[in-house]
RNA sequence: GGGCCCGUAGCUUAGAUCGGCUGGAGCGCCCGGCUGAUAACCGGGAGGUCAUGUGUUCAAAUCACAUCGGGCCCA
């Protein structure tokens, strides 16, 4: 049954309506259902960290995943659809603290940690609660009822047995090592977890006056006064020159050894004017020079050894600055492995707060950074101040509280990356990466400089490190939450997060002692990278991994090269010994309008929830996959202050699109209503009989598209699929085969009526198709056509994917209609540039094909070119006849040419202005608000000549402006009266609807 | 500083794998037409240093190199 469409399409209104349908009839459930026997699919969904609002970012994500859901569903595939959530991590602990007023590690253990992870657990529901209705919101069909959570105790069991994996294997250890450091958060940060930017930073060069009394001076850069207390050493490049040189500005003077490139450098930066070389000598000669450092530390504390305060050799010294560096081994990764290759102690007076330790007395408590000033003007009045200028350079911050980062050196657990490696550098060649350079390039690139995964956190929320450590040493790792049964404090069924774990301890099997958990949690990077196996309960629950491990699909934007995808790699490989996925597809960022980042401190973010409640869900989610190529960023063309977003913004225009579309199906529905046209009772054997060639022609189109379209989806070129799609609907449906049809759908005459069927069916049979194939791109439009459309299933959601019908392809026919389509373009420009108006006939054309074949071609849609020109004639040249009369005007088109006779005989004019006075009634009758099927009573006054005219054409126009009267008279009355001007004639026209 | 991606009209883009007609579209803008899909539809027009420069070639948006700008990832 065809149900009549409304008029407007008001998307977010009609949306709102589809979303509830669905609700109301459990539609997601039944169209899964449907697919139960399917063959499997495992997808995993990159789960979102809960920060409670979904940007733009996190929209296309989920439409780029339910695009291909629902077409793989439509495909028949059982997919396996749960959503995740990253709920556990910093930014949630960062959110609770300044909700309940805290403001470091020491304030949340006074209140009481179990307080803290109550209250980061309460709060990360509420945000997983709030991102689900958005998600819903968008028309994002995935198991919301189901999802996978980090937090949930089988989850993190998971993650606590893949770290045991990495033990067994050897590859699980604790390390002293120098890590990146937020003092605020106090912890070790991973590399992802920091943000880069600028940041204006003291740029001082130090004098170290050698150990010999000599009174030369080494000379060291550096941007962090603050580390100077934790330098043991000086490095020097081994292969480069350096020199001794005697800097003077004629008044001062004072000798210093520099690299020999930099000398110049050195001598502007002291102020000095002059230098001269005094001595010269390789980097190696160099080694083993003593010097004093700037601070007299206990030694018990920093230690001593043989190269303490000397001069040692290093690579990565670099040809800028002095070309010597200050080496401290609590402070930097590189000076930590300069320091242990030379037996120096990593000095590190700094604590967790990024405060001096009392093995610094001088500024014992002090805050690192703040300190900086204080050290300088320390510097400066021992003598030891060389230079002091400040610097704008990129300086790492903590990516949830923002606080500059600082290195320290700690103990922390590390995953041994470097020896898997090769096994990671395998599977990404395996893997299908979309596009390719995703996985050949990128993702190689990340691996191949991995390093050691630091997987702990020193904070409270987060998967507790399942590593019991004893004073003697000894080291347990629990697996399964069954290895903690002989434990003391363990309760079966226990919340497995801080702090009762905490609590849980083991006899010492070696000692006796007792076995302490390390009250590390881990990295959140890791839980997420577990999600395929431990979305499934493994290895607690061993069937539903068996059923679908492993995954097929992922898709996540670029950044998750270094995130998701190598996280998941890692942790596959140890667990596994593979990637927990076939294909990797990467897409790109939603970036404001001039292309630059979205975020929430530049002031350019835009609300999803603005562009659904003033254009709507389907638009912008077809704006988002026909812009552009999904791997590319996309320049989001929305300005939040646009007061007409419909019509200028790219959400807006995707609108305009559909809303083609929907006017389409508006004209089709009341045709087919009125006609009572049953979609049913007609198939395409029998109205074959009575297919025109151009209804062969849209057929063909159709068909075309769906093979189009399921190319492009299968190579996941969505932007390709979609303006397929785009250029079906506008092009070749709505201003091509509607135009053609309409005459049809009009028509009264009984005799016509399996012709109209056959354009009924053709039209239908576009429109289904059109709404089935846009079903996965936009589906709550693609719902509300198939419903009226006379659809079925209950939901469009549940058919079959689309299928090509080669055989009804037709090329010939469709360069034929291209062919028509040209000239016709050709007529109408003509006619522009003569003024002459398509209501009026041309008296006839003459067509002159390039070839024989061309002239064939059009013949084949002569009615068409007869019809949609308004031509009363054509005229054939073969392409061998001699061109007949040079007089006359050929104009160009796709395979040929053509030429036009403008004559307007008397013929002509009484049907031209018949037609001008016709579409005047239909104007009045429109404006009237009449049905279109009343009838009317019409009088019309005019002058002789033209009711001369009106005469001829009597019959004709009374069918066509239905009346039951017309009469030709000087006083015309009517409910409605109007005086129109018809090229400076005046016709009169009065209009009553006539009774039935 | 390194790896990868991108740069074509006011905006979004096709064309680049494989060099070859006056570089195509859509939106927006201006002008005209049409009117039983009508807050729709059709036609025409203006608008391009194909980011910049150098090179290869008979010929470069397309290939090479360099530079500039944007994005991601690192140092």
């Amino acid at each position: 049954m065809i149900k009549q469409i409304r008029a407007n399409y008001d998307a977010p209104a009609i949306e709102k309506e589809i979303q509830e349908r669905w609700e109301s009839i459990d539609a997601y459930r039944k169209a899964k259902a449907l697919r139960e026997g399917g063959e499997r699919f495992y997808f995993v969904d990159g789960p979102p960290y809960t920060s409670g609002n979904v940007h733009l970012g996190t929209a296309l994500n989920k439409v780029i995943k339910d695009i291909l859901l629902r077409y793989w569903r439509m495909r028949g595939y059982n997919v396996r659809d749960q959503p995740g959530f990253d709920m556990h991590g910093l930014p949630i602990e960062v959110q609770v603290e300044k909700k309940i007023g805290v403001h470091s590690k020491k304030e949340i253990e006074e209140g009481g940690i179990d307080r803290f992870v109550d209250a980061c657990k309460k709060h990360a529901h509420t945000l997983q609660e709030e991102m689900t209705g958005q998600f819903k919101d968008l028309g994002v069909w995935m198991d919301w009822d189901h999802p996978y959570r980090t937090l949930d105790p089988g989850f993190m069991e998971s993650a606590w047995w893949s770290v045991r994996r990495a033990y067994d294997q050897g590859l699980l250890r604790p390390s002293n090592r120098v890590v990146t450091w937020c003092p605020r958060c106090e912890t070790a940060l991973a590399e992802a977890e920091i943000e880069y930017w600028d940041e204006n930073d003291p740029s001082i060069i130090v004098r170290f006056p050698l150990a010999d009394d000599s009174g030369v001076n080494l000379v060291i850069w550096t941007t962090t006064p603050w580390t100077l207390p934790g330098n043991m050493a000086v490095a020097a490049h081994p292969d480069h020159i350096y020199v001794k040189a005697a800097l003077t500005d004629g008044e001062r003077a004072e000798t210093v050894i520099c690299m020999e490139s930099q000398t110049e450098y050195v001598m502007e930066k002291g102020g000095y004017t002059e230098s001269e070389v005094l001595e010269r000598f390789r980097g190696t000669e160099l080694r083993g020079l003593g010097y004093l450092p700037p601070f007299e530390i206990d030694a018990g504390c920093r230690g001593s050894g043989e190269w303490t305060f000397k001069v040692v050799n290093a690579d990565y010294v670099e040809e800028d600055n002095t070309g010597l560096v200050h080496t401290a081994p609590g402070f930097g990764p590189d000076d930590f492995e300069t320091g242990k290759k030379h037996g120096i102690h990593p000095f590190c007076p700094v604590g967790e707060s990024g405060r001096y330790t009392e093995e610094f007395p001088m500024m014992a408590g002090r805050k690192v950074k703040t300190a900086n000033d204080d050290i300088i003007a320390y510097l400066d009045g021992k003598g030891l101040l060389f230079s002091s200028e400040k610097l704008m350079h990129r300086y790492g911050h903590c990516w949830r509280c923002k606080s500059p980062i600082i290195y320290r050196n700690t103990r922390q657990w590390f995953i041994d990356i470097p020896a898997v490696k090769e096994t990671m550098l395998d599977e990404i060649d395996r893997v299908t990466w979309v596009p390719d350079w995703a996985g050949a390039s990128r993702q190689k690139n990340w691996v191949e400089g991995a390093r050691d995964w630091c997987i702990t956190r020193q904070r409270y929320w987060g998967i507790p490190l399942p590593v019991w450590e004893c004073g003697c040493g000894n080291i347990k790792v629990a697996g399964q939450y069954s290895d903690l049964e002989s434990g003391d404090g363990y309760v079966p069924g226990m919340d497995p997060h801080r702090p009762r774990i905490d609590e849980v301890t083991f006899a010492c099997p070696d000692c006796g002692g007792t076995m302490r958990r390390i009250p590390d949690v881990l990295d959140v990077w890791f839980d997420s990278g577990v999600a395929s196996w431990a979305g499934l309960g493994y290895p607690a629950e061993k069937d539903e991994f068996e059923a679908w491990w492993p995954p097929r699909f992922i898709v996540e934007a670029h950044d998750q090269t270094r995130g998701w995808f190598y996280t998941q790699l890692g942790a596959g490989v140890i667990s596994f010994g593979r990637a927990p996925y076939d294909e990797v597809m990467m897409h790109g960022w939603m970036l404001d309008i001039k292309g630059e980042k979205l975020s929430k401190s530049k002031g350019n973010s835009v609300d999803p929830a603005d562009i659904i409640g003033r254009v709507g869900r389907d638009p912008l989610r077809w704006y988002m996959i026909e812009s552009n190529a999904p791997w590319e960023d996309t320049s989001f063309q929305w300005n939040p202050k646009n007061s007409n977003p419909e019509k200028n913004s790219g959400p807006g225009n995707a609108r305009k699109m559909l809303n083609t579309f929907w006017n389409v199906v508006n004209f089709a529905s009341t045709y087919m209503m009125i006609d009572g046209y049953d979609p049913d009772a007609h198939d395409l054997a029998s109205v074959s009989g009575y297919l025109r060639d151009e209804d062969r022609w849209m057929m063909s189109r159709t068909e075309k598209l769906k093979k189009t379209v399921t190319e492009c989806i299968e190579s996941r070129e969505l932007h390709k699929a979609a303006r397929a799609i785009d250029n079906y609907l506008t092009e070749d449906l709505s201003r091509w085969y509607v135009r053609l049809v309409r005459d049809r759908s009009w028509s009264e005459d009984e005799d016509a009526g399996n012709d109209k069927t056959a354009s009924y069916f053709v039209l239908h049979h576009s429109i289904m198709n059109a709404a089935l194939i846009l079903a996965p791109f936009v589906p709550h439009i693609a719902d509300e056509v198939y419903l009226h459309m006379g659809g079925r299933l209950e939901s469009v959601h549940m058919e079959d994917w689309v299928r090509c019908d080669e055989s009804l392809i037709d090329e010939a026919l469709e360069t034929s209609m291209s062919t028509i389509q040209s000239i016709i373009e050709i007529v109408a420009s003509e006619r522009a540039k003569m003024g002459s108006k398509l209501r009026w006939p041309l008296k006839r054309i003459t067509v002159a094909g390039a070839t024989e074949e061309a002239n064939r071609a059009v013949k084949v849609f002569e009615a068409v070119l007869l019809q949609q020109g308004n031509i009363k004639g054509i005229d054939y040249l073969s392409p061998e006849a001699p061109t007949a009369d040079p007089d006359t005007e050929y104009v160009g088109f796709s395979d040929g040419r053509v030429s036009i006779d403008f004559e307007v005989t008397p013929e002509i004019e009484a049907e031209g202005y018949a037609r001008e006075l016709m579409r005047r009634v239909q104007q009045m009758r429109k404006d009237m608000r009449l049905d279109v099927e009343q009838f009317i009573n019409c009088d019309i006054k005019a002058d002789r000549h033209l009711i001369g005219l009106f005469e001829i054409w009597k019959e004709r126009i009374i069918t066509e402006i239905r009346s039951k009267k017309l009469v030709f008279t000087e006083t015309p009355d009517g409910q409605e009266v109007r005086v129109w001007d018809v090229d400076g004639k005046e016709i009169v026209i009065g209009i009553s609807p006539a009774e039935q």
